[in-house]
DNA sequence: ATCTAAAATGAATGATTGTTCATTTAATTT
DNA sequence: AAATTAAATGAACAATCATTCATTTTAGAT
């Protein structure tokens, strides 16, 4: 019997954080639960059916129905702060960067958008010291958008603004793919609102300088998104 | 003696407008609760409670707790629909029109950031048929502020753009004052916030003509926002 | 005052569901 | 093979609440 809430201790053949596949499994099918039906509206009964297992199991691998909450709303998160950062590095051009931050996040936000409403939905309910690291999460993927404007700003191309807040825009609207794509979904591909929404921030914010450097990567046909 | 009376008892017909002192003050507590602690976590009991009444009687002015969710929900809304169009009949100039129905958006944001953020929330667990009454309310508001684009573009001071898509980036920063309030008000007050979004808004849309034209505007001081 | 009907109460009901745990099954070790 | 430990089960438990309804209170009409 093992009455761990902490580490499950199976081979971790890895060396570390390999968490046990049944965990995982409990996790996604936690997450695609709560993201279809919600979180209330979902029974650990059904968790653990789709996981193939018992309801009593869950908790050998997890505290309580919150825990699978807060792991499925990391998990969202995490994958943003592994994708951003993965597209912004592929360019050395600070306008490249930026713009492939901004695609990067939406097409995450594309690809799950049902889980990226998780954490809008969700967080409140969570005892304030897990809301305080999914805020830390969502803080640290803004601070690659904010380091690219930086960047951008530095080298004369962007004007300059209140870089923080800009980054919440950005963010903002990249999370609007989702949380409005009832809406629009019906005006729009993805590729189309991804490119509408830099475009806005490209007109905004570019100098002159920007501007005549911007017209030249779109000549030299860079993979621009 | 109540004008009421032929429908207050037991059973209550979807879709009447007609508001007793009651029944809005449920509503109200309902609203409050919910936005405080979650739909889920607040009994009908504290409902009553804080509306000075007994659980029980809830039930004569409203079918369940879910349509007190529905009106807490549509309140909000229905405040944006009062609010924008007020705000932009005071105009006569599209631009200023346009920045009044922004900054009348934030405002309505700004001063009830929880209630905004039920519809957000919640939406989704309401039956199909609600759903898409919030949704068309949502849409409603969302036209009056395409129409002010339309009319800017229409008199040549804003390029052409996806009229429709751009009122949903609008809304949605505005929006994001609530949903991200926690962040963004250390960085920045509503005023400021509001400035840079109308700010960003207008770096990208005006036009070399518009440009003249707004800068006139705030030449003569207009009651720019 | 008396009568009548609406308004209001709040204890009881019933259904749901997160969590536990005694028990069974499977896997490892000796 | 036997013994030991871990994994897994799922029925039972306990707590929570939305909702009902028999009853009481209030207030308008006669």
């Amino acid at each position: 019997m093992s009455n761990l809430s902490s580490v499950n201790r199976r081979t971790l053949k890895a060396g570390n954080d390999m968490l046990s596949d049944r965990r995982q499994k409990f996790v996604a099918a936690a997450t695609e639960l709560f993201s279809n039906n919600g979180f209330h509206e979902t029974t650990v009964k059904q968790i653990a059916e789709k996981a193939g297992a018992s309801p009593g199991l869950v908790y050998n691998y997890v505290r309580d129905k919150e825990e699978l909450l807060l792991l499925a709303i990391t998990g969202v998160l995490e994958s943003y702060k592994e994708e951003v950062p993965k597209a912004v590095s592929r360019h050395d051009d600070p306008i490249l960067r930026f713009s492939a931050a901004l695609s990067a996040y939406v097409r995450v936000v594309a690809d799950k958008p049902k889980a990226t409403l998780l954490a809008y939905r969700y967080t409140a309910i969570l005892p304030p010291p897990m809301r305080e690291r999914i805020k830390d999460l969502e803080v640290e993927t803004n601070q690659i958008i904010s380091d690219c404007i930086t960047a951008c700003i530095a080298v004369g191309y962007f004007k300059e603004t209140n870089v923080d807040v800009l980054s919440y825009r950005a963010v903002l609207l990249a999370h609007g793919w989702a949380l409005k794509s009832w809406r629009l979904s019906r005006l729009h591909g993805v590729e189309e609102y991804m490119n509408g929404t830099l475009d806005l921030f490209l007109a905004a914010l570019l100098t002159s300088n920007g501007q005549r450097h911007y017209k030249d990567l779109c000549e030299e046909g860079a993979t621009l998104r």
